[in-house]
DNA sequence: TATATTAGTTCTACAATTTAGAATATAATG
DNA sequence: CATTATATTCTAAATTGTAGAACTAATATA
């Protein structure tokens, strides 16, 4: 099996993916990112990391049966795998040992 | 100027020369890298690393007088930018505020 | 039932980050 | 001054990150 490293990217499209819930499909997740960064993101790279997560096992996914309010192609629906929120929480507890060793931050 | 984006492999650079101080320079960082992660990281790849977190303005460096133990070159000691600084605040607090919103990690 | 409209995914390609390792430089010591 | 130890710099390749065009499918409406 391949490292399981997570890029930057990566990791906020996994945490998106899980406060999504039942909505986290491509479209919706690109909205969110950009409502939640402030920052222009393209369909296109969503689409490839969400792929790039599910070839890890981070992320699985399944077509949407339901009928959509106007038209459109059906949603593919993605949900976390147990690696792949164990891999989230894994990062984020490094990140918080690191600033808690950063002097100044400590207490903050 | 460019986009101030942080990969996932800068952030921690980052955070490791705050974690150092006086004694950031590349192999200690490396070595400290290995020891909080458990994971092999090769000199070239904090180095060139190192360099483009410099160029971006969110490290300085300059080159340490003293003299080492047995030889060796100089090393170059890095220190952290108030804008490196800030980026890393910014980021940390953008994934807090994700996993807050993550349902089932609110409180814990 | 043909066609326009809308919603969404897939595919293709390129840019930036991450990674490894060889080459090189410098300082101390015998 | 040759050898050894400590570091940096350079070169190149793999993985991530990014954009946007092409394609697919469902619905509405004429």
């Amino acid at each position: 099996m391949k490292e399981t490293r997570l890029g930057e990217f990566e990791e906020v499209l996994l945490l998106l993916v899980g406060i999504l819930g039942e909505d986290a499909y491509a479209f919706k997740i690109a909205e969110e990112f950009e409502s939640q960064t402030q920052r222009a993101v393209s369909i296109g790279a969503v689409h490839s990391t969400l792929n790039r997560l599910s070839e890890k096992g981070f992320l699985t996914s399944e077509m949407g049966s339901s009928s959509p309010e106007r038209g459109g192609r059906r949603k593919r629906i993605y949900t976390i795998t147990a690696i792949g929120r164990r891999v989230l929480e894994e990062a984020r507890d490094f990140k918080v040992s690191l600033w808690q060793q950063y002097p100044g931050f400590a207490n903050g």
